[in-house]
Order: C-alpha cells, then sequence, then structure tokens
DNA sequence: ATCCGGAGAT
DNA sequence: ATCTCCGGAT
C-alpha cells in the first residue's frame, strides 16, 4: 500500500518546493546544537549580551575578515564604552578610527556614530530589544537587526547571511532565491534558541561549509542529512562579481579620507595631486572630477568644501 | 580577483 | 522590487 500523496492534479502544486527540510527535524537541530557547543572560535563578542557591544562586532564584521576584527573591536570599546560615550564623540575621530583600522567604508562610522545617538536620544540609552525596533538605528538592516536582538537579547528571527544561504543551498537544495532562504532559515531555527542557534549555523558556515568544504576534517554534524555531502556537488550560490577595487571611484574616495587626516584643509589642487599622480586641473581627472567625488563625501557626511575662496578647499567633517 | 550588508537610486 | 555602490586586506 504504497502512500500516494494526494493526485497530481489537486492543488496549485506546481510552484510545490523541491527542496524540504529533514524529516527528523529535532535530531538535525540538535546535533548541530551539540557540534557548536562541543567546540567553536572564541570571539570576545560572544562572551558578552550587551548590544551595543554586539552590534560594534556586526558592523564590523560586515567589511572585515573576523580574525582582524578583534584588534578593532577591543581598540574601539576601550576608546568608546558606551553608545554615550560614542554620541559625545567627534564624528571626524570615529571616522578616523575607522581609516586607522583599515575597517573600509567609512559611512559605517558614521552610521555607528549616529546610532549611537539614537539609543541616547530617542531610547533613553536603552536599545530597542526587538528587531523591528533594532531596525530603526541607522546602519542596521535586516541582518544586523536579527544578530543584535539574538546575540544580545536571544530574541531574533533567523540570520540570513551569506554563510547561512550557502548551507541551506548545499544541504537541504534550498534555492538561490531570498525568499526561499529566509523561510528555510526560520523553519530550521527552534524557536526561542535564536542566540545559540544563529551562533551554531554561522560557524558551520564558516568553518565546515566554506566554499572549499571541510566536512570531515570538523565533522559537520549535518553530514547524514546534507543532500551535497550525499552527492559530491558542492556548488554554492552564485555572488555576483564585484567591479576591481583597483582604480575604481571608491579606491580615490579612501584616499581624499586618508590625505585629509594628513593635513587639516587642502586647496583643490594639491589635494588633486595628492591622490592620483595623473591629476591635472583641467583634465580628465581633474578639478571637475574632484569636485564631484568630494560632492558625494560631503552628502555622505565626511567632507567640508569650502567654496567662498578662488580655490575651493576640503576638510575632514566634524 | 574575492569578500559583504545596508542605503540610495531607479 | 531590483541594482549599484562602498573599502582595502587577503
Amino acid at each position: 500500500m504504497s502512500d500516494v500523496e494526494s493526485a497530481e492534479d489537486a492543488d496549485a502544486g506546481e510552484d510545490d518546493p523541491e527542496w524540504s527540510l529533514p524529516d527528523d527535524l529535532a535530531a538535525a537541530r540538535k546535533a548541530l546544537i551539540e557540534w557548536y557547543e562541543a567546540d567553536h572560535r572564541a570571539f570576545p563578542w560572544r562572551e558578552t549580551d550587551d548590544p551595543y557591544e554586539i552590534l560594534v562586532s556586526e558592523v564590523m564584521s560586515q567589511q572585515t575578515q573576523l580574525d582582524r576584527v578583534v584588534d578593532a573591536w577591543e581598540a574601539f570599546l576601550d576608546r568608546w564604552p558606551t553608545t554615550a560615550d560614542l554620541a559625545a564623540a567627534d564624528r571626524a575621530d570615529v571616522v578616523g578610527f575607522w581609516t586607522d583600522h583599515s575597517l573600509g567604508y567609512n559611512n559605517r562610522a558614521k552610521y555607528l556614530h549616529e546610532a549611537a545617538t539614537q539609543v541616547e536620544t530617542e531610547y533613553d540609552g536603552a536599545f530597542p530589544t526587538d528587531p523591528d525596533g533594532l531596525q530603526d538605528l541607522m546602519g542596521v538592516g535586516p541582518y544586523t537587526a536579527n544578530a543584535v536582538a539574538s546575540f544580545a537579547f536571544n530574541a531574533g528571527d533567523a540570520v540570513v547571511d551569506t554563510n547561512v544561504k550557502r548551507v541551506a543551498y548545499r544541504a537541504f537544495d534550498v534555492p538561490d532565491d531570498d525568499a526561499a532562504f529566509e523561510t528555510a532559515a526560520n523553519d530550521l531555527m527552534p524557536a526561542g534558541e535564536s542566540r545559540v542557534w544563529n551562533n551554531a549555523i554561522m560557524e558551520l558556515g564558516g568553518v565546515a561549509c566554506t566554499q572549499t568544504p571541510r566536512c570531515d576534517e570538523v565533522g559537520c554534524p549535518w553530514r547524514e542529512w546534507c543532500h551535497a555531502y550525499q552527492s559530491g556537488d558542492f556548488t554554492a550560490p552564485d555572488v555576483p562579481t564585484q567591479p576591481s577595487f583597483e582604480g575604481s571611484r571608491r579606491q580615490f574616495r579612501g584616499r581624499v579620507i586618508g590625505t585629509l587626516r594628513e593635513y587639516d584643509e587642502l586647496a583643490i589642487d594639491a589635494l588633486g595631486h595628492r591622490i592620483r599622480v595623473d591629476y591635472a586641473p583641467d583634465g580628465e581627472y581633474g578639478r571637475e572630477w574632484l569636485l564631484g567625488l568630494l560632492e558625494d563625501l560631503a552628502d555622505d557626511g565626511l567632507v567640508d568644501v569650502d567654496r567662498s575662496g578662488d580655490e575651493p578647499i576640503a576638510r575632514l567633517q566634524r
């Protein structure tokens, strides 16, 4: 007597997924949590539940490999231990710190500064505790909101980052589709365990289900359920290729910030010659080009341009 | 060449 | 809703 699921005609079944979670989901969850708790990388932010400290670690982690984040994270919190301290800081100092520690996108330093100000002025010094509330903070989107809600308050939904996507795609054939990933990630997560769960599944993606997988080396707890492990096909979701950094606009943005930190203020041509050797005031990469760059940086709240004199003067915004 | 989440533009 | 940009070490 075979089962025969209700006929092939029945429901609006044509879009029913060709992926599914394990039948014994409870066992798979337990295996992952036990694997994580037995051994994992000891990052310092995994030992705090202070939402500010967590937020700083998440924002830094968005652009920098974790091993290099540790030093920056400790130095940042040493300098600005609380949201009150950060909110009281000069923006230029926060951006300067970001540059000094090679943390990438300067706007994130600004966002962090702004978020601290929001917490102080709009939330009376206490972070919102749920993902929706956290998303009101500058620079906090769905990923960061769920991470902070989980790690600080154990009150998040499933985190969906590229690690989680890769795991779901390989292990359960979840299609390369944001909505599907979100559904799968939330179905996987045991209710009320967002703190340990999101740590565990991201650890899995970070050390086991890496681009070149290390299933056996690290004793992946999901081998018995993993479709990729069984088929040997470890294809990962497509990651759109990025334009090269060399010669890019953002390379020159970075040089402007770095140069203006060195000189309090700089006339536009002096600045131009310092950020690119082929600068020529009237050339293709001249005043017009540089003013456009500076205008964007000014819009981002990073640079001020004084155009009152005959030659525009740039400085870091304070 | 690769890596990434959020903002802003479209 | 989808696409482009951002920083710079690896």
